[in-house]
DNA sequence: CAACCATACGGAGACAGTCTCCGTTTAGCA
DNA sequence: TGCTAAACGGAGACTGTCTCCGTATGGTTG
């Protein structure tokens, strides 16, 4: 890539990053380009859909989601408090922004999604902690790594929708645990 | 109303509800009014907001609810199985055309949406069924109607959103199912 | 039944967002 | 220094939302 190519499509992931979180996901691509400084042209040849841009926003998201996994991995207490917290820790890393846990949960098991990648990533997550608590001999036969990432997908995006605040929220996925668990 | 008046009203209504069902709720207003012979001048002043719109379509859906939920309550089988079927028609009832299951949910709890009166509706359909279950004593105690209409929204919303059919579906509801179930 | 007027109509057009096309500019190389 | 492929950017086409206001009409009243 050109140098000045480089410049701008960093710059656009820097604003892009800032306006999504402050205006929400369905924030204005022209508003962005403009305060990138660059024209549409150029912010549409580089993403030429929405969700490639939010994909590029959401880069350096991946690391912490594998981070958080294993810290919640780390806890020492009860099983059922694991997997609450982990939900929790799930929940808080998927609602960076207005709108991303429905574009999350609806883009996974979707292959040609172009955010796929963080859909991997998330996924394999939430794997990791699933795993540990199969091995465990804790869960439920029939549970498996997507059903799960879908039923907390899919109460944060009411909790997103709805603006609910983590009291309302940690009863629901103490729920969904109770039902995963034996 | 003046004669005419009413005879629009009724039109578009009855356009919109063909519409929304064959392109989902995201389908053009200015059409809807073409489809029904009037100005969008017309549509606007009958429906300020599209979600009024919405309202009016669903007006005759508000019975259906109620008689969904009185014949869930006739169910023979266990606790579970009158549970997850009466989730599996509530997931039907709210997913009658694209984009609705997000649409109810996200207002259930806010008294101010115009769609008000469907989710109240909703919610007293579902506040039947679990009150029958905490009758019985087969519900946890903390359980209460508005958490369960939101953690089988999110599931609705999620199968939307993606996709999903019943098979996927069902799953999912039993384990909110088991997870509400002493 | 004619005249009146509140009520309702409807379409032109302002506005906002998406996205493309293409003439112009420039980085990087020879 | 000159050349060219790569990249830029903005004008504008297109789509959808929503309003304003001149026009038409249903229903009432004398």
């Amino acid at each position: 890539m050109r140098a000045d190519a480089q410049r701008n499509y960093d710059k656009i992931v820097e604003v892009a990053r800032q306006v999504f979180r402050e205006r929400g996901y369905d924030a204005s691509l022209d508003d962005i380009a403009k305060l990138a400084g660059v024209g549409p042209g150029t912010l549409y040849r580089h993403f030429p859909k929405r969700e490639n841009l939010l994909d590029a926003v959401m880069q350096s998201w991946v690391d912490k989601v594998n981070d958080t996994a294993d810290k919640a991995l780390t806890y020492e207490g009860s099983d059922r408090d694991l997997l609450v917290n982990w939900f929790v820790d799930y929940v808080g890393l998927i609602s960076q922004h207005k709108g991303g846990p429905a574009k999350l949960t609806s883009a996974m098991g979707n292959p040609d999604s172009p955010i796929m990648t963080k859909c991997q990533a998330l996924s394999r997550a939430n794997g990791k902690v699933i795993d540990r608590l199969r091995e465990d001999g804790a869960l439920r036969d029939e549970v498996d790594t997507i059903q799960v990432c879908r039923l907390v997908g899919g109460i944060a995006t009411v909790a997103d929708q709805s603006e609910l605040d983590t009291a309302a929220v940690r009863p629901m996925l103490e729920v969904v645990a109770d039902g995963l668990l034996k």
